[in-house]
DNA sequence: CGCTGGATTGACTCGGATCAAGTCGAGTGG
DNA sequence: CCACTCGACTTGATCCGAGTCAATCCAGCG
């Protein structure tokens, strides 16, 4: 059966039979958990690290007030930090969007496995590199992209990551998510993101229904004509 | 002499005389750089680790626009990401704010740090975990937090860091940061910057001239009376 | 002593939030 | 099979926070 989290880190080193026998026994146990599910909540002493196999997850974080910002997108194949248990408690908290499979890891299993395996060891670190990069370019696309480039940014980076583990067929890729959470994830209304979301598909650049993203043209330049104010994404800023 | 550097992983672990010397010959050589001077710039391939030791300085990156946006400061005592060596190229640039003296650290020095000196490792992960958590903040600052509460919030944020690695005096911290820094960083603009200060300055919270910021009221919970909506920071969401 | 990079301040505009109704589709129970 | 409900999506009208444009001020400096 095939392991989404195996093919992650191969995109990011190579992994002999061995490495991907190691990761296959250490994610083997896992849970099939209901959307809108929490993994772990801020506050909480954290655990094993988590690994989606099959479904969507989110990070996110309340305000006093009630507010919700969504900080990452994870789908299957992305884990948790993997050193997430030497904090003493969680920053934030993890929530399953759809039915979603979860595997976790134990401490021991983890440390076991990153010393045995160097290569994973190494995948593991370039992953968590790669996942703070994401993090930089989701503040630059709060602080200084308008809504309609934030948008559109984000669409680009899902279907370029859910092309990265094998989910596009025929410029599609099934987006499991909500307006609201969208409107959470980007800082903005459900409402703003419900005309934004018409907008860019009136003027041909995307479209998104029923769960259904296609990206009718991922090219990152100028696009679109003069619709849009600028281009929704541009080189080394995924 | 004091070490910033040591001061910080101190703060998260406990160091032993050998912990300390072998992290103080590490960092022994420093450079002095001008304000606005890039470590490094987007794009570049990665060389060996930076560890501010006196000074402070940004990391960034620029939309093809033009506009920029700040996704983080580092005060002396802190450093890009340890593994930074295993990308291909930097997704974002560093740069000087003030005059900064600034050690490298190479990557075989760096990987022998970390392999005689376990507790230095298991501090640096720590330190990265609460990199990320900084990251998160920041999203949720821009996404969800009104412009006079993204100020507030930053100016503790740095207040209280600084505290940490002794920067306090009389509720008072050196900020040298000019308007137009804060509003990159913020994602605002540098003319609402000031009115927010202003604001901030009159209603007694915080004042911020020359320099130098003084937070009358780091209280997390209610402060301010009515006069701002909400509180500037709340537990537990540095 | 004029130049230059911040810091200020005012007038005007506009992108998104807010408020308020609908609409549509998948259940659910009678 | 139909009425009812509940969640997600749409759409329009209105308001306000923050951006934009444009001066002005001020201190350090060549």
């Amino acid at each position: 059966m095939a392991n989404p989290f195996v093919d992650k880190l191969r995109g990011f080193v190579d992994l002999g039979t061995a490495d991907i026998v190691g990761l296959e026994r250490a994610t083997h146990e896992a849970r099939v958990l209901p959307p809108k599910h929490d993994l772990i909540r801020e506050g909480d002493q954290p655990g094993p690290v988590f690994v989606v196999l099959d479904g969507w997850a989110c990070r996110y974080k309340i305000l006093p007030n009630g507010l919700r910002q969504v900080t990452a997108f994870l789908m299957p194949g992305d884990c948790c930090d993997l050193h997430i248990d030497m904090l003493a408690e969680m920053d934030h908290s993890i929530q399953t969007v759809t039915t979603a499979t979860v595997a976790t890891v134990s401490r021991t299993a983890m440390d076991d496995l990153m010393e045995t395996y160097p290569q994973i060891a190494r995948a593991m670190y370039i992953s968590q590199l790669v996942d703070e990069g994401a993090l930089r370019s989701w503040i630059v696309s709060m602080g200084r992209r308008s809504s309609t480039e934030r948008v559109a940014h984000l669409m680009c980076e899902l279907y370029l990551r859910a092309s990265g583990v094998g989910g596009v067929a025929d410029q599609t890729i099934t987006l499991p998510l909500s307006q609201v959470i969208l409107a959470d994830a980007l800082g903005m209304t459900a409402v703003h993101i419900n005309r934004v979301l018409r907008r860019l598909q009136t003027v041909g650049a995307m479209d998104l229904r029923r769960g259904n993203l296609v990206i009718l043209d991922p090219t990152p330049g100028e696009s679109i004509g003069g619709s849009l104010r600028q281009s929704p994404m541009n080189a080394g800023d995924v």
